[in-house]
RNA sequence: GGAGAGAUGCCUGAGAGGCCGAAAGGAUCAGUUUGCUAAACUGACGUACUGGCAACGGUACCGAGGGUUCGAAUCCCUCUCUCUCCGCCA
């Protein structure tokens, strides 16, 4: 969420910054401005009258402690409309801020300077590709083939248990998964990101906290029995470990991972291209998230781009760096690198992980605050990446590693699966 | 699921209609002092909105929302959450 005063102080560069991202109701800026012109001055009366009665108040209070009761009685009978006229203000106050509130969450985060100008994915930047694309044999599979081939992922069978989007994994496929968790949280734990394992199910609050609520309602798993919603993402309660925090300056930043399964409800998703394991409505995840510095958020957004780099290359997955243009990126991010791996026998780039600055666009809503020694407490910068997805590298690395004799582990992944080849 | 207790500042915790934005202790920060570690003493120490160049003011906030009252952290109602005991269970 925008702050207010920003946009009070700012309203041109909003303006501008909004159209980056194709935004569609610039007239909202115009509003919120007025609102809160509004919200002000019913304060300003609210708070005058306010201070009447509280001066009334004290002396009907003093002159009752001195026995003089008739004097007091003289000022109350004076002072009898002041309590209808606070209700009245605080009344429209409360609605002012309602709809105040209201508009604010309908506009999403200002692209930062650097965000590309554009609409639709094909308007992203491809900052660098590396790795070399594979040749693949002449009668490749697409990994769900693969998964069935070899027995290790079984989307029947997760149809039968839960639905369509709940594949059971098996046998060297499930040990793939579990090696993939451990290799993740291990190289983030190396990177400084200390491991937090988070409940899986938060409550409205935390929901709001990032962003999920309201806009996003719909895509989340919702216990109706207790009001709980299963996370989307790590991001959700690792970031709300924050939420109304003040946090020392010298704390910052703030590194924390999660491995967590996550859940989405893909409502509306269909089609080839969600095939497999390609989208699923469960999948496990390594998230990082960072609080940071405003002076330091761009700097990190860099090197955790590269910290997930890093990874892909250490699976030796051949991928891509985009840079979202303002139209591409999620309603709460300043900006995003979205990092794609190659899947050989698809022959197409799959998006495994997105690394994004919301600057204070999430602590806004958080509260989530740092303190200087001697200042006043300032919103800190939040920041996220997936490090990383697994069904999506497990489909590249099922594509891409396909022999005559099976699908090769990487190098620096047999420490961990055990094995050296699915076969 | 049954019964009970509670929710106050960074933490512990007092406060029971006006003198309460809130005692006291701890933590933290600044200073004084002692040779170091440490201790003692002094001072500072919530957040938000808002007026003002500033000094300094105003308003709100004691889990949330209502109510009673000239006046509510304090009384009443509703809700939420936490804890304890019992039951069930990993």
């Amino acid at each position: 969420m925008l702050q207010v005063s920003y946009i009070r102080e700012n309203k041109e560069k909003v303006l501008e910054r909004l159209a980056i991202r194709n935004f569609k109701q610039p007239e909202l800026v115009e509003q919120i401005i007025n609102l809160d012109e509004d919200r002000r001055a019913t304060q300003s009366e609210l708070d005058l009258i306010s201070a009447e009665a509280n001066a009334a108040a004290r002396e009907i209070g003093d002159l009752m402690r001195q026995g003089l009761k008739e004097r007091a009685e003289h000022i109350k009978s004076q002072n009898t409309g002041h309590k209808q006229k606070i209700k009245e203000l605080g009344d429209k106050l409360s609605a002012i801020e309602t709809l105040l509130q209201s508009e604010l969450l309908l506009l999403p985060n200002l692209p930062h300077d650097s965000v590309p100008e554009g609409v639709t994915p094909e308007e992203n930047i491809t900052v660098l590709e590396h790795g070399n694309i594979p040749q693949l044999p002449a009668h490749a599979l697409p990994h769900w083939e693969l998964a069935t081939k070899y027995d290790i992922i079984d989307f029947e069978l997760g149809n039968k248990i839960a639905g369509a989007g709940f594949p059971v994994y098996k046998g060297k496929g499930a040990r793939l998964q579990r090696a993939l968790i451990n290799f993740f949280l291990d190289h983030a734990n190396e990177s400084g990101y200390r491991e937090i394992q988070p409940p899986i199910v938060v409550n409205e609050a935390s929901g709001f906290g990032t962003g999920q609520l309201p806009d996003k309602e719909g895509q989340m798993y919702h216990i109706g029995i207790d009001n709980l919603y299963l996370i989307p993402t790590a991001e959700v309660p690792v970031t709300n470990l924050y939420r109304d925090v003040i946090v020392k300056e010298d704390e910052l930043p703030i590194k924390n991972c999660a491995y967590t399964p996550c859940f989405r409800r893909e409502a509306g998703s269909y089609g080839a291209h969600v095939r497999g394991l390609n989208r699923l409505h469960q999948f496990d995840k390594v998230e990082i998230v960072q609080i940071t510095h405003p002076d330091n958020s761009y700097e990190t957004l860099e090197n955790m781009s590269l910290y997930v780099q890093s990874l892909l290359k250490k699976l030796d997955l051949p991928y891509r760096v985009l840079s979202l243009c303002g139209g591409d990126m999620s309603f709460t991010s300043a900006k995003t690198y979205d990092m794609e791996v190659w899947c050989a026998a698809q022959a197409r780039w799959l998006e495994v992980s997105s690394v994004s600055n919301f600057e204070t666009y999430q602590s806004n809503r958080l509260k989530l605050r740092y303190k200087s020694k001697d200042g006043k407490p300032q919103l800190a910068h939040t920041l996220n990446g997936s490090a990383l997805a697994l069904p999506r590298i497990v489909a590249s690395l099922l594509e891409n590693n396909q022999t005559e004799k099976g699908i090769r582990i990487p190098e620096a992944l047999i420490p961990y699966t055990g094995f050296e080849i699915i076969d």
